[in-house]
DNA sequence: ATTTAATGCAACTGTATGGTTGCATTTAGC
DNA sequence: GCTAAATGCAACCATACAGTTGCATTAAAT
């Protein structure tokens, strides 16, 4: 490896998050991200008891948060387990610092401008 | 106030956010945020200039953000200037911090188990 | 008062999305 | 081997969404 390993991420560009936003822009699925939070690894039949629609529109919302990097499924014999994975999640969150520094920075700025 | 004010904010449930990721799902949106947190307040027309869709698009996409309280206008004159609103950003964030959390909490919980 | 820039409103289009149902496939268990 | 549970696949439906265009309205500027 050249100079050194990447011991700091790649900067993403903002536009890059938009899909892992998307995933996480619909209730239902924001509930299934939580109860493989705390539950652990779960069944798709599982993660359908308990809700009011069917096994296949459970199915794809888990396809969408699987697109989006945000669980991960595993085969276990016939059944299909799906479990959480923090690391898109993790990313999303530090996008939004990311803006929230900008801000603060534009803010700091403009205070400077004003008072000189 | 009876006994105390809320120091510490309101608890929303989670499937609260789903409005506010939604909004942030789409890149256009991220680039809106990303150009009122640097560059201030902006006009509608100056928000349009720099992209390739039409005006309308643009105002669409603002009051999307603006109904999810990332956003907020002020007249000014003949025109409105639009500027980013962070609070909700913040609570956005704090909620995949919350997810997190509870994630860590599991695996702790998961090894402690394992271990004994 | 007239002009013109900035915006609002409304109708319309194509496509994506959330949901359904029916049937086929895989695999654990007896 | 047979049955039944867990899942996959595909067609289908309604609605939401991103985008457009055309025209009306408001207000700055001359």
């Amino acid at each position: 490896m050249s100079p050194r390993a990447r011991a700091v991420p790649k900067k993403r560009p903002l536009g890059d998050f938009a899909p892992i936003f998307a995933a996480l822009g619909d209730e239902m699925r924001l509930r299934l991200i939580a109860v493989l939070c705390v539950g652990g690894a779960m069944s798709i039949t599982q993660l359908t008891s308990g809700t009011d629609i069917s096994r296949q529109a459970i199915t794809k919302h888990l396809s969408i948060l699987a697109a989006a990097g945000l669980v991960r499924d595993v085969k276990a014999g016939r059944e299909r387990l799906w479990e959480f994975e923090p690391n898109q999640l993790d990313e999303a969150r530090r996008s939004l610092v990311a803006i929230a520094q900008q801000w603060d920075h534009a803010l700091a700025k403009l205070k400077r401008a004003v008072e000189s």
